[in-house]
RNA sequence: GGCCAGGUAGCUCAGUUGGUAGAGCAGCGGAUUGAAAAUCCGCGUGUCGGCGGUUCGAUUCCGUCCCUGGCCA
């Protein structure tokens, strides 16, 4: 009897300590890293993204990291392709995949699976930016309650980005959102899996550290960084990449809207925000996954730990 | 030392013609299907600087003290 191949998961907040750990394992276990990072994906935005250094993925495969430009859009039904393509590469190889990151929507997608929806589709939505900017969001609410009144309950009239998507999806497919969804595949993963999760016994701790990271960015270099993207390529504020935390607000303190001190407040801050919803996601995570273990970052052997369980979990495998 | 302006939520401030107060930001909780580091929802008891006085009742009026900023010495 073949047993399926091991796969580790590792989920965390902003600044609790993935990357360290998921860099121990790689030191130990033949692992490949498949980033699981929504910013990662970016080329050219290295410090705000608190991206591993070239020597740190020297010594590993990563993958999924510098995947797409700054200009382009990555998402969650991508990810899980792609992922679920890796997986079974880094496993033929006989190799260990090792899914680590902070994005949980994808850890989501991978693992529960994604309905079978029409991709982004630029042009519907810009005539849709287009109609809001005229009518306002609660408008096109109105629109998509008439369309398909039972998508239009479940959202809020202001929340601005799924009325879009709602009203693309039910225009793209002619059907309302409710057969859309039920159209599913769950899961796919064809791995043992085991899920560790990062959460922090202290959350001013955590706050600390983001503080800190977030100087320490600063410092290295951010605004230039932000700078040479902006001469570089086509960029505008409302690009995803440009929303990302750090990089929305010193967009705004390029263009004069906020002084340094502003910026470096509201660039802690989203962190901090950013951070309590990454914790949301893996509250809901543990009471959902029965393999999802939770470990304390701010535990001073949380390698050693990580390192060991990941050791015992790989041993049973084999 | 004198005069003036302030001292109200973690921060910035509004307000109460006397009936014990509310915004923004921060924070906390939640949602989350091709943008997700996104997007959205919910949560506001705080000796209204201290102590006295007037009053049925003071954060509000009066006195006094303390603190901060400015101006004058």
């Amino acid at each position: 009897m073949t047993q399926a191949p091991p796969a580790i998961a590792l989920l965390g907040p902003t600044a609790s300590g993935k990357t360290a750990c998921a860099l121990a394992l790689a030191r130990v276990l033949p692992v490949e890293i498949i980033s699981v990072d929504s910013a990662l994906v970016y080329r050219d935005m290295d410090i705000g993204t608190a991206k591993p250094t070239p020597e740190e993925r020297a010594a590993c495969l990563h993958h999924l990291i510098d995947i797409v430009t700054p200009e382009q859009r990555y998402s969650a039904a991508q990810f899980r392709t792609d992922a679920l393509r890796l997986m079974d590469e880094i496993s033929a190889r006989g190799r260990i995949p090792l899914l680590a990151g902070g994005t949980a929507l994808y850890f989501k997608a991978l693992r529960e699976g994604i309905s079978d929806l029409p991709q982004a589709d630029p042009e519907l939505r810009a005539a849709i930016d287009r109609d809001a900017e005229r009518l306002g969001w609660p408008a096109l609410h109105a629109r998509l309650a008439e369309l398909d009144p039972a998508a239009a309950a479940a959202l809020e009239p202001t929340d601005a980005q799924r009325i879009q998507r709602a009203l693309e999806i039910v225009e793209l497919t002619g059907r309302p959102l409710a057969e859309s969804y039920a159209q599913r595949e769950d899961g796919g993963i064809h791995h043992r899996l085991l899920t560790l999760a990062l959460a922090p016994s202290d959350r001013a701790v955590l706050h600390a550290r983001i503080e800190q990271r977030f100087d320490a960015m600063l410092a290295a270099g951010l605004l230039d960084e932000l700078r040479n993207l902006r001469t570089k390529y086509r960029l505008d504020p409302a690009l995803p990449s440009m929303r990302c935390v750090g990089y929305r607000q010193a967009w705004a303190h390029l263009e004069g809207e906020d002084d340094y001190a502003t910026m470096r407040f509201k660039g802690i801050a989203a962190t901090r925000q950013l951070a309590k919803r990454q914790l949301t996601w893996q509250r809901q995570f543990r009471e959902n996954w029965a393999d999802l273990e939770e470990l304390d970052c701010l535990d001073t052997e949380l390698v050693q730990k990580v390192v060991e369980r990941v050791r015992r979990f790989v041993d049973v495998t084999a």
